[in-house]
RNA sequence: GGGUGUUUAGCUCAGUUGGGAGAGCGACGGCCUUACAAGCCGUAGGUCGCAGGUUCGACCCCUGCAACACCCACCA
């Protein structure tokens, strides 16, 4: 791309758009060239989501080192998918209908199917050019989606096969049942909450003349949940408590439903809590279930899908809602005169993670994966370090889960998604496989037998567990599966882990033999500044959008504020954030929202995003903008032929640079992108731009300079920048480049793009410790003055004499060879050496090692401030020195620390003495003027 | 109840095998110096959560405690 920057300022907008659909169209985010296969796995978006900040976050890192790696040269592969996203979706075309009045029920499955299909259409292009935005190199012409025809194929194989490896079965068990959404879900998508609850104690009347210990005529029980005793069948006590051991046998009657229940012994029951006594409800409590195993005790289900009370309870409850069900159970225990104590409890909640609604476990016929054979491998293959989690501790988390795991509940209730390839005949026989043709060739059953499909769907996560090789082609043998199968890094959150990380372990073992990936780098959630989750509830959502193409507040708050789920928050919402963004907010841009994730991922923590460190960020855009500006105005008429001889100051940025390359690629090899962005941040900013720069000025605006030695110079900035630009495209890929195209026509350099060009290699930029001593000294005399004049008050426009004494050998040399630039970065004149017998007039005196940096009073300075600045100075030198000395004099230091120690300290504590030497006779002669 | 992580400058966070406490933002002072005021120069802020221990030496290793966060778990 070819854009004049020369008279532009830097605005995001204008470089951004259009670019990104430039590489696309040709074709750079392919996989090419012959180098070594390169993986990333998308975790897929919602096809009919949008772009969030976890997004963001997690595209950023994964095209970061997608960009390294291709400009490394490997065969690069990160491909574009999305997810169906079962409930979710489901739940917001519902939401649609009703809106419109009607329910998908109403439809029937196959038109309220199709309206997701065609909502998917309409909205599936939100989150594709949104991820354009961010400037993510996926390859689209492979896009995927969870229920494309060859997927669809993949996920009926899948179940297919574990049907007829008995690793799928169907079964009655008690499930989460969600009574909003009206479909079974599994363990994991419970949240348990802790909320303020009550615990009653009931009375149930012992039969048969029983009496407790202490006489009384019924059994207390404590419970949580009053409703649920109408579906009691029996009451628990331990077997060894002597309290109730004459009890076991007998029963009590029920109070309200009037049916005896016998009273059992269980160990489950623990004697300390309550009073020793548990009502049994094994249709509704995964403990009592057990029990209810275990003592052969009939299951009364007394809900119905919705949890409203079915007629297997009396009838004055039935069609009862829970809560309504609740109060009358109370009430009427109470008139019966059968409620003791009621006190405040709190208890933990289950709720759904996509209803927020209450779970009931509920006894309904669910699919479920039985997995522990799968589990076992995908547990060996972290143990040996086949796949590797960073941080590492997540291992253990993935062990502890992956050790203990049980049973998956794989069917919903739902009608978007895959639907169970399973068929039932008239006795429920049942029949797997793709089609029902292909059931019936597999079974030999010809068309006189009547088959029924199942007509629930799969859930989400048992398809996306598949990611790995469904979207490389399988069952087909590809190609693509054997290059790219396994993938080298998958990039995620830790909320997924179980949900996603591990199931693509189990399946991707089961079905390939292989891992589908070598490493999972795991990161943090975004939150928002005060360290809170962003919730559209809570209206503290950012979308990330708005910060890098920007926002007006009106916009903003109505964002906020419209279709939220708890209407009565909208005024408290817009509130906030009329106070938190009185202006809006401006547009940012994706290289700075993309260095500011980079940035912030340090590894294993949950990052506070603050919108200050996006604003800093793009200011260091706009440095790099105009640094390219500068150094493009100054270097018209360079002269690339002939051998480099770089210059002094020259070998020293080289120098750096091939630091910089080596600390980046060791930050990217250890995922550590916050220091990839620092390291990059602290070179640009402060080698090149605060130093570099003003140290080519005085040479290319000096008329006196020959050209060969600017020539040098023009050199040295382009190759420098051409390289940095290189160096920061994985993570600021706009910006970069534009300046490219610039830099690299500049330099002779014809190519389209610089997201196919080598990453820069450290041997290309000479390692030159020589180079980097004299300059690092030039830059402590610099900033020597600058101290004397900021402390002292001498105004940057005045210019001043200098005086130097004392220093090392070759100082003086040092002084001589960089007197221009010394004279124009500390705006001094008249450099006068001194030597060491020579007495100098009154002066301010700042040390650079053993150099004296003198700059003369002559009225220039205030004898009281440059007092006080001496002392400054001074104390915190002997605080140092104190310090050291202190050790020096302990024995065990001097015997027992290695040698180099003790050496280096003491060479230490010389140094130190030497300059508050000189500080304090300095002192003292500032005094006595 | 079990587990993990965090605790360093006013804020957000770095600190690689134990050997002189750092950055960004913010604050303060000074500058329209011909790339950039989205900038430049300078300055001030920290008994590194608390208490012990190991060591010549601890932000770093060990033990205990505290606070906060998150995950897992069936306590009626």
């Amino acid at each position: 791309m070819k854009s004049d920057i020369s008279n532009a300022s830097f605005d995001p907008g204008s470089i951004e758009t259009g670019l990104y659909t430039e590489w696309e169209q040709s074709d750079y985010f392919a996989p090419r060239g012959n180098g070594a296969g390169y993986c990333i796995l998308i975790p897929p978006p919602n096809v009919t989501g949008t772009l969030h900040m976890g997004h963001a976050f997690n595209q950023t890192l994964m095209d970061t080192l997608i960009r390294y790696q291709r400009m490394k040269g490997k065969h690069t592969l990160w491909q574009m998918g999305t997810d169906h996203a079962g409930i979710a979706t489901q739940m917001l075309v519902e939401r649609q209908l009703q809106q419109e009045g009607v329910s998908r029920h109403d439809l029937g499955r196959e038109v309220f199917t199709d309206r997701v299909w065609r909502w998917r259409e309409e909205s599936g292009g939100v989150i594709s050019s949104q991820i354009r935005r961010m400037g993510s190199s996926l390859d689209w012409s492979r896009d995927r989606f969870t229920m494309d025809e060859g997927y669809a194929e993949a996920v009926l194989t899948v179940f297919e096969r574990l049907f007829d490896e008995n690793l799928i079965y169907r079964g009655q068990r008690l499930v989460n049942w969600d009574p909003e959404l009206r479909t079974a879900i599994s363990d994991l998508e419970v949240e348990n909450s802790e909320e303020q609850g009550h615990m009653w104690h009931f009375h149930y009347p012992l039969n048969d003349g029983l009496t407790t210990q202490d006489g009384a005529s019924y059994l207390t029980v404590a419970t949580t949940r009053p409703e649920t005793m109408l579906g009691d069948t029996a009451v628990a006590v331990h077997p060894d408590d002597e309290r109730y051991q004459h009890l076991v046998g007998g029963s009590v009657t029920l109070p309200l439903a009037d049916r005896a229940i016998p009273v059992i012994a269980d160990e489950y029951v623990d004697r300390e809590f309550g009073t020793g006594c548990v009502k049994i409800t094994p249709a509704h409590d995964f403990n009592d279930y057990e029990v209810g195993q275990r003592h052969n005790l009939p299951l009364i289900n007394i809900f119905e899908p919705d949890a409203t009370l079915n007629e297997n309870v009396p009838g004055k409850y039935t069609g009862l809602s829970r809560e309504d069900a609740r109060k009358a159970v109370v009430d009427d225990l109470e008139a019966d005169g059968c409620l003791g104590e009621t006190k405040p409890h709190k208890l933990m909640v289950p709720r759904g993670d996509r209803s927020d609604a209450i779970i009931e476990p509920l006894l309904t016929d669910q699919w479920f994966v039985r997995i522990k054979p799968l589990a076992e491998p995908a547990i060996e293959a972290v143990e040996k370090g086949d796949i590797e989690f960073v941080p590492k501790q997540y291992e253990n988390v993935y062990f502890s889960w992956m050790r203990d795991i049980q049973d998956w509940c794989i069917s919903r209730q739902q009608w978007w998604g895959h639907q169970i390839p399973a068929w039932y005949d008239g006795d429920g026989n049942i029949y797997v496989a793709a089609d029902e043709d292909r059931v019936r060739e597999k079974y030999g059953l010809d068309e006189s037998t009547e088959l029924v499909r199942d007509p629930d769907v799969l859930e989400t996560w048992f398809s996306s567990a598949l990611w790995p090789f469904a979207t490389l082609g399988w069952p087909e043998e590809t190609p693509e599966l054997d290059k790219f199968l396994p993938s080298d890094t998958l990039i995620t959150g830790h909320d997924i882990i179980f949900f996603w990380v591990a199931r693509m372990i189990m399946m991707t073992l089961h079905f390939t033999g292989k891992i589908p990936f070598r490493t999972v780098y795991i990161h943090g959630l975004v939150r928002d500044a005060e360290g809170q989750k962003m919730s559209k509830t809570k209206g503290n959502g950012l979308d990330p959008l708005d910060f890098i193409d920007g926002i007006s507040l009106d916009d903003l708050v109505a964002k906020r504020t419209t279709n939220l789920t708890q209407p009565q928050m909208a005024p408290r919402i817009e509130k906030a954030t009329r106070k938190d963004f009185p202006e809006g907010i401006p547009a940012y841009g994706t290289d700075a929202v993309r260095f500011t994730f980079c940035a912030l991922a340090t590894t294993g923590r949950d990052v506070k995003f603050d919108l200050n460190r996006v604003e800093g960020n793009r200011n260091f855009c706009n440095k790099l903008w105009n640094a390219t500006k500068f150094v493009l105005t100054n270097t018209e008429n360079v002269d690339l032929t002939g051998v480099p001889a770089p210059s002094l100051v020259d070998r020293w940025i080289i120098s750096k640079t091939h630091q910089l390359i080596k600390d980046v690629e060791f930050a990217l090899a250890t995922y550590r992108f916050d220091i990839f962005a620092q390291k990059i941040y602290e070179f640009a900013w402060h080698e090149y731009c605060d130093w570099y720069l003003e140290f080519t000025k005085p040479i290319l605006w000096d008329e006196s300079v020959d050209s060969a030695q600017k020539n040098e110079i023009q050199r040295t900035l382009l190759t420098v920048l051409e390289a940095l630009l290189r160096v920061a495209h994985p993570v600021m890929p706009f910006i970069t480049e534009v300046l490219w195209s610039s830099v690299s026509e500049r330099l002779g350099i014809s190519a389209e793009t610089i997201m196919l060009q080598e990453f820069p290699d450290a041997r290309e930029f000479a390692h030159d410790p020589e180079a980097e001593a004299p300059i690092e000294w030039l830059k402590g005399v610099i900033s020597a003055i600058r101290n004397i004049r900021g402390e002292a008050d001498i105004k940057p426009s005045q210019t001043i004499p200098l005086l130097l004494q004392a220093g090392e050998t070759g100082d003086r040399d040092r002084a001589r060879e960089m007197e221009s630039m010394l004279a124009r970065l500390a705006n001094v004149e008249n450099i006068q050496w001194l030597d060491d017998n020579e007495d100098p007039p009154p002066n301010a005196l700042s040390m650079v090692g053993n150099l004296k940096v003198m700059v003369p009073l002559a009225g220039l300075i205030d004898v009281d401030a440059e007092l006080a600045r001496l002392t400054k100075e001074i104390d915190k030198l002997n605080a140092d020195l104190e310090r050291i000395s202190k050790k020096l004099s302990n024995e065990n230091f001097v015997q027992k620390a290695p040698a180099d120690v003790v050496d280096k300290e003491r060479q230490k504590a010389l140094d130190l003495e030497a300059r508050s030497q000189a500080l304090t006779e300095q002192r003292d002669k500032v005094a006595a003027l």
